[in-house]
DNA sequence: AGCTATTGATAATC
DNA sequence: TGATTATCAATAGCT
């Protein structure tokens, strides 16, 4: 009945749930210094000063967290600051890791876009009313698809080679591609006779009732990559 | 493809998958910090002592590290021994929480292997054969079943005084419960004319082709709990 | 305090 | 080392 939302990594205004979480992610912070040290074997000692308790929590207990500081403060200083784990490094790695991770989806969403104007058109959308950037991108993607293509059919040329004795390779009739899938189906399925590369180069590509549009590249020569 | 096995917590053996642990689980503490941190704006800290690292891991840094386990200190004694979570605290009450957790699957165990006895009752096989626990156990089960029925009655009863104006109540034929969910649904139906509970005492609870064998209490007094 | 739907962490694997 | 994914584990919001 009762999930749970996504919750931003911001102070909890309500005092309620504020002192819920804190105790209810204390004692997971404490089982998993614990997990660690077990898991491990790895000394392992943390201290929290929350205003909802009178005292602290210093776990697993004052000797060996006095131990383990002691310890520390007793390196020299070049040694302590060469891998040490600060707040701010910390800060840093987790800013550069979301960067990151919202770079991968923009060009995951910018992918999906392209893709979706690609099938408009192969449905008979007109190339004349398309943003530069878009046909740009759908330029760059369509290389990209047809680098793979010339990939595959070279290796399995090779392949072919290899086994000479079979020479006749059944050709597969290509049919109307209009769905991400069937694009993507056609592309990993053997289109085209692997003795006559050339004839790629006038495959049909689309065949349907939307013969006004051609699709870009398809009758015009490969550029090298 | 590759989804992960439960982890008993016990020391890691394999070297590799020690360290690979170790490293991850660094993380996600250190992660755990900064979260109860920002939202709940408690001060923590922590060590780590890892023999995977030339350096300890000390967070948020030595300073803060030091600052709490200062004003630590400076406690009094008695103070810090109050309410402080030592380690030997923590694995008597880890302790506790599982036992409850064992014990409840038990029960739950158990309740499921009467009520399937129960359905083989149900369905011809005879009581001579059965362990005294399993009778005692299915009594007790029933007694209980058999309770929260009077009470639904009690409730749907007085429900029905409110609104006396409509006193002609449907009377709901039963038909064979012999599964856990046709049980269920029969004794939150309304079963028996609420205007003459007596009617429940001899109700028809099995009816079908194994009448050889009727089945406990049913003809019998119900006991008062 | 106990429950459940979700999010989050992470063991295995490549 | 880093990415991926199937699972397990933690926990936010309710009651």
């Amino acid at each position: 009945m009762a999930g749970r939302k996504k919750v931003k990594l911001a102070y909890i205004m309500n005092d309620a749930s504020r002192k819920t979480s804190y105790n209810k992610r204390k004692n997971g912070f404490i089982k998993k210094m614990h997990e660690i040290n077990i898991l491990c074997d790895v000394p392992v000692c943390g201290i929290m000063y929350s205003p909802y308790e009178s005292q602290p929590v210093v776990w697993p207990n004052l000797l060996e967290t006095q131990r383990l500081i002691t310890k520390f403060r007793s390196m020299p200083e070049a040694e302590r600051n060469k891998k040490m784990v600060t707040h701010e490094m910390f800060l840093k790695q987790r800013i550069e890791k979301e960067q990151e991770k919202l770079n991968k989806l923009k060009k995951e969403n910018r992918e999906k876009q392209i893709r979706m104007l690609m099938n408009q058109c192969l449905t008979g959308r007109p190339l004349i009313g398309l943003d530069l950037n878009d046909l740009n991108d759908m330029e760059c993607m369509i290389k990209e698809c047809v680098t793979e293509i010339v990939a595959q059919i070279k290796s399995r040329k090779e392949e072919n080679l290899a086994e000479r004795n079979q020479t006749q390779v059944a050709r597969t009739q290509v049919l109307a591609p209009s769905t991400d899938q069937n694009m993507h189906a056609a592309m990993e399925t053997q289109m085209f006779d692997l003795n006559n590369m050339d004839a790629m180069q006038t495959a049909p590509w689309f065949v349907g009732d939307v013969s006004n549009q051609h699709f870009g590249y398809v009758d015009d020569q490969i550029p090298p990559l």
